[in-house]
RNA sequence: UGGGGUGUCGUCAAGUGGUAAGACACAGGAUUUUGGUUCCUGCAUUCGGAGGUUCGAAUCCUCCCACCCCAGCCA
């Protein structure tokens, strides 16, 4: 499908697309790529990327290759590579055939590099990386040539030879591009092509002892796949005349490179040196922790495919610096599970309830709705017994002022069940924290309806004691407590900001038998309180656990802190 | 202080000389057996600032200001 000249602008990405089909460009392909380098775990900034590269190729009719940008074999390993690949498929997009490595294309580079050697564009230098520097200058200071700059073609073919044979020790030479030592754009201060690094790597192992760099791999590599549009982040922006210059010295096929902004999110962080920092100093279990930015991370959360999709296309695309507000994901995610979702109850600080006019070993099954705008869904059995479960939130001695829930003498519905009054309080005497509530059922309500007209403000979610299972509940919320963790100027770390009460952990929860063996991965809603799933690393049938996605929004919690104030 | 970028609502973001879209957030209200959902309503006389061109400027010109990126044999 190719956009028509009615399609509506979305971005300047895909306006300078459109416009270059319109003027024949490329033959009229698009063909993007992905290119991490399998150096770590993906996180949604990457899925921003990942959005953008393949439905610009869905959208005009082209292509979206995955590529492993895997020329610092220092850093790099399979198990990334592996990861990468998972996430990508569960965001939903496919690569087909077109899976590339830039290790695919180290012969040609090779090649490449041989022959701007022969055209006297690269020279190989044997200045140490201290001295290098020095020669570079400065911002503000042009640089200087280097003593090897003037090296015969036929000794920097002969030294090149000897670099790839390994005759040479790491960090002796360096092949280096002949440009201009004065450029006010410090990469064009004869940048290093090739390296000397006696480093295995994860797919060619020990065949090659020099490797390029991203400069000369990245262009390259774009340039051999065929790569129409090479869509990359605002850093890469005085790059792009070093990826221009080895294409045209070369005279091989020219993609062109754009640059966007990457994403920034509030209360969390992106970079991946301060994920590292998360994971190795302890204070997140690792990099699928469900309160991680990563992909892996959200998945194990609850979040959907789709709502991260849907949260990468409603951000944008553009060049300034931004500040995404969490609140947007939180909403992309709310929408979609209220409509997938199956309601349940689930009690999450039970407090007792004892109706002491219902009969004691009698046991009523209610039906209660899976979902009250989908009746698809279906419905379950609901067990209703004379002792109960509710929230402890769902009771206060001393209601304050719009306290819709129950109370002393106060009447609520409990939801497809019946109205109940609270007749009783039982107090620890020791404590006199509230430990049991008796209160009285109306048997002409059951469903929660009642037929004389007489209205109740509250309903309350609750489980049977004797038929709720037992279940472990994590509530996690975000990670920092300041809107920009990274950028504080009076906290000397990050790690300063983060939120003491990210995870909270309940075990004593009840929720309503229809979640026994809950698969790992499920999700539910559980009313009133939020969504949630079913973890799929510490679940088991017999032992549920589950994690907070999301809480619902609460208009409750709203009034109750303005009321504070 | 050299070079490259960017400034439009609290946060994203359209807009490309014809009189400021949309989304989230926020604030009201209606409906509701989830204080959920849904539905209405409100929310930039002004586009970083100052001049100028023009009948008309967020859009063009001049100057200024602020913020981001670059001195890896990382990507």
């Amino acid at each position: 499908m190719t956009t028509t000249d009615s399609s509506p602008s979305r971005d300047f990405i895909r306006n300078i697309i459109a416009k270059d089909l319109k003027a024949n460009k490329n033959e009229c392909r698009v063909v993007t790529r992905f290119p991490p380098e399998p150096n770590g775990y993906l996180h949604i900034g990457h899925a921003k990327s990942i959005c953008l590269n393949f439905d610009i190729a869905a959208e005009f009719g082209g292509v979206c290759n995955l590529r492993f940008d895997d020329t610092n074999p220092s850093k790099e390993e399979v198990e990334y590579v592996e990861s990468i690949k998972s996430d990508v498929r569960w965001l939903g997009f496919d690569w087909y055939n077109m899976l590339f490595y830039a290790s695919d294309y180290f012969d040609q580079m090779c090649r490449y590099a041989v022959q701007l050697i022969k055209d006297g564009k690269a020279y190989v230098c044997s200045l140490n990386t201290e001295e290098i520097r020095e020669y570079r200058g400065t911002l503000t200071k042009p640089g200087k040539d280097s003593p090897y700059r003037k090296r015969s073609v036929e000794e920097n073919l002969d030294l090149f030879e000897r670099m790839r044979a390994g005759e040479f020790e790491d960090g002796s030479h360096v092949l280096r591009a002949k440009i201009d030592m004065a450029s006010p754009n410090m990469n064009m201060r004869d940048p290093t092509i090739y390296r000397i690094r006696r480093v295995a790597h994860h797919r060619t192992g020990n065949k090659w002892c020099i490797y390029p760099m991203y400069d000369f791999a990245h262009c390259l590599s774009d340039s051999i796949e065929g790569i129409t549009h090479s869509i990359c982040t605002l850093e890469f922006e005085d790059n792009r005349p070093l990826y221009d210059w080895f294409l045209d010295r070369l005279n091989v096929l020219h993609p062109q490179q754009i640059e966007f902004a990457r994403l920034n999110l509030s209360y969390t962080v992106l970079s991946k040196r301060k994920l590292v920092q998360l994971v190795e100093q302890g204070h997140v279990t690792g990099w699928d922790d469900p309160r991680m930015p990563t992909v892996s991370g959200l998945r194990r959360r609850g979040y959907t495919p789709e709502s991260i999709r849907d949260f990468c296309e409603r951000i944008g695309v553009a060049k300034r610096d931004s500040m995404v507000d969490i609140a947007l994901l939180e909403h992309c995610i709310r929408e979609d599970l209220n409509e997938k979702s199956p309601r349940v109850m689930g009690v999450l600080r039970p407090l007792r309830v004892v109706i002491d006019n219902y009969p004691e070993d009698q046991v009523e099954e209610l039906e209660g709705p899976y979902h009250p705008e989908d009746q698809g869904m279906g419905s379950r059995k609901l067990p209703f017994s004379r002792e109960l479960y509710i929230e402890r939130d769902d009771f206060r001695e001393d209601p304050p002022k719009k306290y819709f829930r129950l109370a002393p003498g106060r009447e609520v519905r409990l939801r497809y069940a019946y109205y109940i009054r609270c007749e009783e309080v039982v107090k620890d005497e020791q404590t006199g924290e509230v430990v049991e509530l008796h209160c009285t059922y109306d048997p002409k309500t059951r469903g929660g309806w009642s037929s004389d007209g007489r209205k109740v403000k509250g309903t309350l979610h609750w489980v049977s004691a004797p038929h709720a299972l037992k279940a472990e509940v994590r509530l996690y919320d975000r990670l920092f407590e300041k809107a920009n963790p990274g950028d504080q100027k009076d906290v000397p770390d990050f790690t300063a900001c983060l939120n003491p009460r990210s995870l909270e952990a309940l075990t004593s929860c009840r929720v309503e038998p229809s979640l026994a063996g809950a698969a790992p991965g499920s999700r539910c809603q559980f009313e009133r309180l939020g969504y949630f799933c079913v973890d799929s690393v510490d679940s088991y049938p017999e032992a549920l656990v589950f994690n907070r996605t999301v809480t619902l929004r609460d208009s409750w919690a709203k009034i109750e802190k303005k009321a504070k104030k």
